[in-house]
DNA sequence: AATGAATGAGTATTCATTCAT
DNA sequence: GATGAATGAATACTCATTCAT
C-alpha cells in the first residue's frame, strides 16, 4: 500500500502549499498546517522531517514541473520567436493553475538556508539560464537592453502575477499569457503589426 | 531638543528597514532590531509602539515619497509617452537608491494587518492609478492588452529589482530605468526605428 | 521454537544494555534500541512492555548473576580473610567482563521507580549484607572503621571502575582486582609482609 | 544593585543544584527548575542561556572551589602522609557538607557535551593529577599497587558517598573523613599500632 | 529618556506507546 | 510475530511586550 503513504503525503504538501501561500512560510505554524492537513501534529513528522523540509519539498517539486514543462512546451516551436512566446506561454498558464505553489515558490525564494537553499537555487539558475538562451537569440545582434535585464524584467512581470491576478477573474490564463508575451516582444505600442510591414 | 527624537526615531526607521530586508519581517526579533540599532530592547518602545508600526512606518514613509517624487518627476512631461517613460525613470531610480526599503515595500506587502495595512493599501492603490491613467492614455483606442495587466507587469519588471539587481554592479540605476522604459514601449525588438516615422 | 524468542529477547537486551551503559538510560530513546538491536520500533513490545522494563531486566539479571556467582566464588574459602578477598576479586572481575551492564546497574539505580525499583533494591541490600557479613567477621573485635563505612567504601572502590578503568588497557582485570583486595585490606601502606610478622 | 543580581542566579544554581541531585539532570524539566526556584519559566532565561549551561555552571563552580579548598587544605601538611590525609579528609567534608552539587559533579559527568564537558574534564584531570602526586610520593619506591589505581579507587570510595552517606544519620562527616583516610591508609585490618612505632 | 528584569503565550520538535493489519 | 502509521503529552526554548525605577 505504498499508494496510500504517497497520497497523505501529497495530502500534507498541498494543505502546506496553500496555507504558505495565504499566511507565508514563517508566519505559519505547524499546528495551522495539522489543523488544514487533518493530520495531528506529530503525525505530521511522520512524512517529513520538519517544517523547512516541507517547504522544501513544495519549491523542488514545484519547480521541477516548471522545468520540465517549459522544456516540452518550447520542443514544438520553429523560430526563436516562437520558442520564447511558449515559454511565456506555458510559464504563465502554469503559474495561474498552480496560484498557490508558484506564490510559495516565487515569495519564499529566501525562507530556505543551508543545502535545501543551494538546492533550489540550482534549479533556479537552471531555469533562468533557459530563458536567457533564448532572449539572446531573439535579439541576436541588436543592442539597447541587455539580455539579463530583459530576462529578469520578463521573470519580474510574470513572476508578480500572484500579487494581483485572480484567475476566476475576467482575464483568462490564457489571454493573460498572451497578453504578457506581446508586451514583452513588442510593448505596449498600438498593433505589433506594422512591425511586420 | 525635538530634533534629537527625530534622528533618533530615523536611526531607528533606518536599522529597521535594513534588518528588515535582509532576513525578513516575521523572522526579524526586536533584539535583531536593538544590536543592530544600538539601542536597548526596551528604549526602542519609546519610540515606536511595536514592531508592527516599525514596519508599517517604513512603508508609509517610502510609499509617500515615492508618490511625491512620481508626480513631481512626472510635471515635467509634454506627451504622454513622457509621462510614462519619466514615472518609470523614477520609480526604478528611486528603487535603486533605496533598496532596502522598497524591498520591505514589495516583499512585507502581506504582513501588515488591520487599519495599517489598509492605509498602506490606500497609497497602493493611488500609485497603480497614477500608472493606470498614464497607460490608458498611451494605449489611446488601441486593444489587445488591457491597461490593467499593462500596469501590474510594469510594476512587476520594475518591482523584480529586488530580487537579481545589484546596485553596485556594472548597470547604473539610469541605464537600467532606459531598458525598462523601452523594454516596456516598444519590446525586446530591435529598436523600433521605424515606429519614429 | 522457545529458543528464537529467548535469543531475540537477550539480543535485545544486550543492545539496550550498550546503549543505555552509552547515553545513559533517559537520553536513550526507544528508536535507538530500535536502530542498535536492528528490530522495528513496535516491533520490540512484542518482547518487552517498554522502556523501563528494559532497565529492570538488565539490572535484575546482571544482580542475580553477581549474588550467584558471588554466592559460589565464596564458598571455597577456607578463612574469613580469604572469602572477602574472593568476593572482591568475582566483583571486580565480573565487572571487568560485563563493563555495560555493570555501569548499568551501577549509574542507573535511581532511574526505576515503583515496585520495580524496590524489587532492585531488595537485591541491593542483600548483596551489601553479604558484604557486610565478610567485612564485620574479619575486622572482628577491632575498632576505629565502621563496618557499613567499611563495605560502602570498599562497593565505591569497585563500582567506580565504570568511569576509569579500560579492560582493553594496561591492567588486567585480574591484577585490577589483586590491587582493590590489597588495597582494602592493608591500605597503600607498603608491603603488608610486614603485618604478618 | 549588582548583588540583586547575584543573589538571583545564585538562587536559581541552588535549586537547580537541589533538583538535578533528586532527579538527575535529563529527567528535570525545566518546569520543576521552574517550581522549585520560584521563578517564571521565561524568567530563567535570563540569567542562564539554557538548561545544559545550569549544569555546567554548577560544576564548574563546585569543582573549582573543591580544587582551590584542597589546595589550601593541603599546604599546611608537613609530611607527605599528612597532605594525602588532609587531602581526604577535605574532599570528604566538603563533599558531606555540599552533597547535592557534589552529588551533580559525580553522577553527571557525561552529561555535558562540548566545550562545556571539555572545561569541565580539564578540571577533572587537573584534580586528579593533584591526588596522584600524592599518592606517588607516599608510596615512594613500593610496588603492588599501581598509583592510577589507587587513586582512582580512592575517588570511588569517597565519590560514592552520595549514594549512600546521610549527614544528617550518626556518622558525622568528620568521623567519616577519617575513617576513609584511615582506610585508605592501611586497609580494614585492625589498627596498625605497630606502625606508629 | 532609558533600561534591567520579567513573563504569558506560543513554537517546532520529540518520545514512548498503541493498534490495525 | 512483526510493523507501518499515528498520536497525546511533554520539552527546551523564543518572543514581543511591559513596568518599576
Amino acid at each position: 500500500m505504498k499508494l496510500k503513504y504517497d497520497d497523505r503525503l501529497d495530502h500534507l504538501l498541498q494543505s502546506a502549499a496553500s496555507v504558505f501561500a495565504t499566511k507565508g512560510y514563517h508566519s505559519t505554524t505547524m499546528r495551522d498546517l495539522s489543523r488544514e492537513s487533518g493530520m495531528s501534529l506529530s503525525g505530521m513528522y511522520y512524512y517529513v522531517e520538519g517544517k523547512d523540509e516541507l517547504l522544501f519539498t513544495i519549491q523542488e517539486r514545484c519547480f521541477s514541473a516548471v522545468i520540465t514543462g517549459a522544456r516540452s512546451a518550447v520542443s514544438l516551436a520553429l523560430t526563436p520567436r516562437e520558442r520564447l512566446e511558449l515559454f511565456i506561454r506555458h510559464h504563465v498558464t502554469f503559474f495561474a493553475s498552480h496560484m498557490e505553489e508558484m506564490k510559495v515558490l516565487s515569495h519564499e525564494a529566501e525562507s530556505l538556508a543551508g543545502p535545501r537553499r543551494e538546492q533550489i537555487d540550482d534549479l533556479k539558475r537552471e531555469y533562468v539560464e533557459m530563458l536567457l538562451g533564448m532572449v539572446r537569440t531573439v535579439q541576436d545582434g541588436s543592442i539597447g537592453i541587455n539580455a539579463h535585464v530583459a530576462a529578469y524584467a520578463l521573470f519580474g512581470m510574470m513572476n508578480w502575477i500572484y500579487t494581483w491576478y485572480d484567475p476566476e477573474g475576467p482575464e483568462t490564463p490564457d489571454a493573460l499569457a498572451n497578453q504578457l508575451a506581446q508586451l514583452f516582444a513588442y510593448g505596449i505600442t498600438p498593433t505589433p503589426v506594422t512591425h511586420g510591414g
